[in-house]
DNA sequence: GTGATACATATCATCCTACAACTTGCGTCG
DNA sequence: CGACGCAAGTTGTAGGATGATATGTATCAC
């Protein structure tokens, strides 16, 4: 919990503002994809901080596969499609509309992974799985515990899937949404209590448990769907309204 | 191109080095979450290094999030959950399975966006679709063009769903691929000629033109497992087969 | 003895300088 | 005119110095 707060209150170190800057130069279009970066001279200068720290920004931007530095010449921008990672900015996480392109996201994934999950899963994957359900609506009625134990349910299912991939977008997409419920509570006190619906978690686990995909799939998008709602989000999602 | 080779054969700087020993540590178990790094001046001694290098390392790690630095106390490992980016690891690439994972992914998230595509897109869409279509199977024949208009074609219609998460999680899911071919191909030469089915792309096209979020899904999860196939990668995939 | 204050220590954060490695371009020389 | 070499610019690495912050310890007053 110490490093939940510290995370959240992040202390903005210099190398990290600087890389927030040259990310947002490239993002916005200032730099194209081929163009070369001011030197490091240029750039310590420009932000009035030592070398050491634009080589530390530098580093992080080139890690992404944002920049290629080329030793004796400079560092340039890359295309997007070369991007080694997916980064999301926390900032865009305030916008409410971001918000819900994340729900549509996890929509997406979330409800034919539950699918797979369903035909793949094995005796250890479910009693994960319960663990989780049962933590959610047990004796711990403090919140952030039950959020916890909301995500670990949405993780287990991604992890019964076999596919390791699979899981690590799914705990990615859901703590990114946490995130950005933890700032339009911040700013919107409204949503004060972050109700969770056990009664829908019940029923996809009860899908997994007779592994029934086409259940599991149905449960899952009716479950997201209405979680988005519960913090002020209406998904427009195809299949969420029209579909069988 | 010259960015591709370069991207490719890209000399292993130290800090990258340090930074994958340090993520391999972390990521087999070794360093738990919670356990607190050697410090800055032992990890120079240790690696032979000096201070700087591992400070750009370990500025990679705290910006994926994996770990995090306190100021006069020292580096700690970070849960999982609360990785900050998604960063997949070029050697694993290199393993059959994982693309059959990623694949599997891929289909995922591309047959439901597909879907939304179909429903949301524009005549600029289109435009750009039809564009991507001709270079494929066009004048060029040169296969790499032929690799790039391809995934052009799939980035586009992932940006027709007009949910920018959509669209960078899909061209980096895609980027993975086209690497663990490129590696696949270097191995077991093959598969030389990664044949494209252009009537398949011609189906997806057909059914966004008509706004038919069904059979733009359906099309598009025809083509992701024919193309997995045609790698040599057979999806196990539920609905892929028995849906419907 | 107990509590609080002050100090010493450990560690990360930043800065500075210097040199090595690499690329490019220009000028010199054969 | 060509080839070689040198000089300048840029990134890569090294090493030390100083500031900021957290922790433990010792001292001192009560």
């Amino acid at each position: 919990m110490k490093q939940r707060l510290a995370a959240i209150g992040t202390v903005e170190t210099l190398p990290h503002r600087v890389a927030a800057f040259l990310s947002r130069e490239i993002e916005s279009g200032e730099l194209n994809p081929g163009a070369r970066l001011p030197t490091e001279q240029e750039l310590s200068e420009k932000f009035g901080v030592s070398r050491n720290v634009v080589r530390e920004a530098i580093a992080q931007l080139r890690a992404d596969g944002m920049i290629e530095a080329r030793q004796g010449i400079g560092a340039f921008v890359l295309a997007p499609e070369q991007r080694a990672a997916i980064r999301i900015d926390r900032e865009a996480l305030k916008d409410t509309h971001n918000m819900e392109r994340l729900f549509e996201l996890r929509c997406i994934l979330e409800a034919e992974s539950a699918a797979l999950a369903a035909a793949r899963r094995n005796q250890g994957h479910l009693d994960s799985i319960k663990a989780a359900l049962d933590r959610m609506g047990g004796e711990e009625r403090w919140e952030e515990g039950s959020i916890d134990a909301d995500l670990l349910f949405h993780r287990e299912i991604a992890r019964a899937t076999g596919n390791s991939y699979i899981h690590t977008f799914i705990s990615f997409v859901c703590e990114q949404i946490r995130h950005s419920i933890h700032y339009a509570r911040m700013t919107n006190p409204l949503h004060d209590l972050v109700e969770i619906n056990v009664g829908e978690h019940v029923r996809i686990y009860d899908a997994l448990v007779a592994g029934d995909p086409a259940a599991a799939e149905a449960a899952m998008r009716a479950h997201i769907v209405g979680a988005a709602n519960r913090v002020g989000v209406k998904l427009p999602l195809s299949k969420a309204g029209g579909a069988k």
